[in-house]
DNA sequence: GCGCGCCAGGCGAACGTTCGCTTTCTCGCG
DNA sequence: CGCGAGAAAGCGAACGTTCGCCTGGCGCGC
């Protein structure tokens, strides 16, 4: 067993030490910058590889004013949806040369305590907001207000902070759309969290589907799923109990659709035969159900690559104007939906 | 839109000046050290506030010789029990004032090339090893050989390497003796990835569970199921038209076991009267399969926070011992096993 | 009444960089 | 042969901290 920290790290004084020049021409030769002869030039990058010279960041940080640091508020890290679209993230920081800071907030939603200070901190460039349970944060936006270029996931109060969003509204009507198209009247609905940006512009969806339909919006075949398997398997027993016509079912997510299939089967009715049912996000598992589960696939990767893209964008320009970019989703047909069943 | 960063932070200097001491005395105030008079902490600490003062830990940094920041390099961060594992992580460490650096490497494992540069750049105090992947790769040992202190969730070569792990082998041994307990004598095994350590110390549980039941270790009955629902699946049924007695199926990880669930109700053999299945891992979902997934608990959170707790200990201790820590395990019994058919 | 100790605060240096300016040489050209 | 240009390298300062040591002043004890 060795106690005690490793020798003191290499610095450029110690490589120009050995070189035989001042650190400052060192440093010219290590960043690419001023004209030094070859022959030196040469000779320092030699001596760096030999002393394994690491180039300090935080060092560099303090006089260049920017850490190439990104923080990331992250609301569930193990939610698999969020998490593809902070690898999305992850990777083009990477790419672009820029590291993440992640932190991760606790459900009680105690973000603004900790997780900003931290980065402030660690003087972050910029911070990438992946926490929609705070969507409504009132605190947080006030201390986000143009101090920093931030870019959320989800709607931020004020207006002041930029977004990148799929576009929920779209996904709705697709789904809506797909189903009315083959026939079906009596379209069920089950939401995600009703205080979400998102849940909100899936109904829309869902309801300029239906006017294009001529089909009225139904109070009762609308129901909350809270985004659970097993909440949104009662809410359609309840939906069906209610209205026994239903013939089709909107799942604002797979889980909940997985949960409506269940519902479904101890209902003894046949999917798709009896009734269709479209999912929403298109995970991974949504082609495992049985049946394959129609879907609209949300494009998580790119959210966060997307997202991550228009943030360094705007630290490179120093702009901070709040834009608004909104990705594109798509219908997945599989095998869950059918043409409306013969009266 | 406004264009161009905001002023300049605040400093210390800029603290100092408006409360008229010396930038120094301002330092002592704000992190405590010092003598100073009361007056004049009240007046510095009045000050600090009302200009909204936020240290700047690089530099502090810099001076300190360490950064209150710990990587951490994930090979999979969409992979739910590995996320699970970093949440784990990454609440334990906040809960002692680190922050986390996260980059995720590409699964071609070109890890070593990026992440470990831009971590040891950033001067990371310990980096957390959060990768499966990479478990045997001889040129990531060689760099972390005793430089840093090191956490890895999995072998690394050459034993340096501090590991915490969840006990593989008693999981395997777990499963195994449940099913053999019920009676099973033939009990088929589908593994995960063989290259994994976690794999191999499973199969050492599953032979010694047998072993112990006087049951000898029959090779056409373990199938290689790549961790992946549809590998697995053909996998059993490839083991079934091999050997039709089997009665039970041990899947190492929860995901193989929904597969194995697929593949006994293609063959129209019913769980659990006609064969038992047990899982690993005990994800959220294996409480929802149909019947619902007896299961070893792989305790992926404690992993985490258990890892981090040792990295930290090493870095405070300045200890690069090492050690092993091994987390208990424990079976789920929920109605996928039962008593074996009568034959 | 004098010296000592202690408290409040200041000062300089250091951490590892980058950057702009100055110095020193060398070489070419008129 | 002298002068100026330009290349190569050095130098000083700055970024925002922490830390150890120094100084000035005041009260107290003998």
């Amino acid at each position: 067993m060795r106690v005690g920290r490793p020798a003191r790290r290499v610095s450029v004084k110690d490589v120009a030490a050995r070189s035989g020049v001042s650190f400052q021409t060192t440093s010219k030769v290590l960043n690419g910058g001023g004209s030094v002869s070859e022959a030196t030039r040469a000779r320092i990058l030699q001596v760096a590889g030999d002393l394994g010279y690491v180039p300090n960041l935080q060092a560099r940080s303090l006089v260049m004013q920017r850490s190439q640091t990104i923080g990331l508020i992250a609301g569930d890290l193990s939610d698999r949806n969020l998490s593809r679209t902070i690898v999305g993230a992850e990777r083009e920081a990477r790419r672009q040369g820029y590291s993440l800071m992640i932190t991760s907030i606790e459900p009680e939603g105690s973000g603004t305590e900790y997780a900003l200070p931290a980065m402030m901190e660690r003087r972050v460039d910029g911070i990438f907001l992946v926490a929609p349970q705070m969507e409504e944060d009132l605190a947080l936006a006030h201390v986000l207000d143009r101090t920093l270029p931030v870019v959320s996931l989800h709607h931020v109060p004020g207006d002041a902070v930029a977004t990148v969003t799929a576009d929920d509204e779209m996904a709705g009507y697709l789904a809506t759309k797909h189903l009315s198209d083959q026939g079906h009247r009596v379209i069920a609905m089950v939401t995600g969290p009703t205080g979400r940006q998102s849940t909100q512009d899936r109904i829309r969806g869902y309801e300029r589907a239906l006017a294009g339909a001529k089909v009225r919006y139904a109070e009762d075949l609308v129901s909350d799923g809270h985004a659970e398997l097993l909440a949104a398997q009662t809410a359609v027993t309840r939906l069906f109990e209610r209205n026994p016509r239903i013939t089709a079912v909107f799942a604002q997510s797979d889980v909940m659709a997985i949960g409506a299939l269940r519902a479904l089967g101890a209902l003894g009715k046949r999917v798709p035969q009896d009734c269709s049912v479209v999912g929403c996000d298109d995970i991974d598992s949504a082609a495992y159900t049985s049946p394959p589960l129609t879907t609209i696939h949300m494009p998580f990767y790119e959210t966060g690559s997307e997202a991550m893209r228009l943030l360094l964008d705007m630290i490179k320009t120093g702009s901070l104007a709040p834009r608004r970019v909104r990705l594109e989703v798509r219908l997945i047909e599989r095998s869950s939906t059918a043409r409306v069943p013969a009266a």
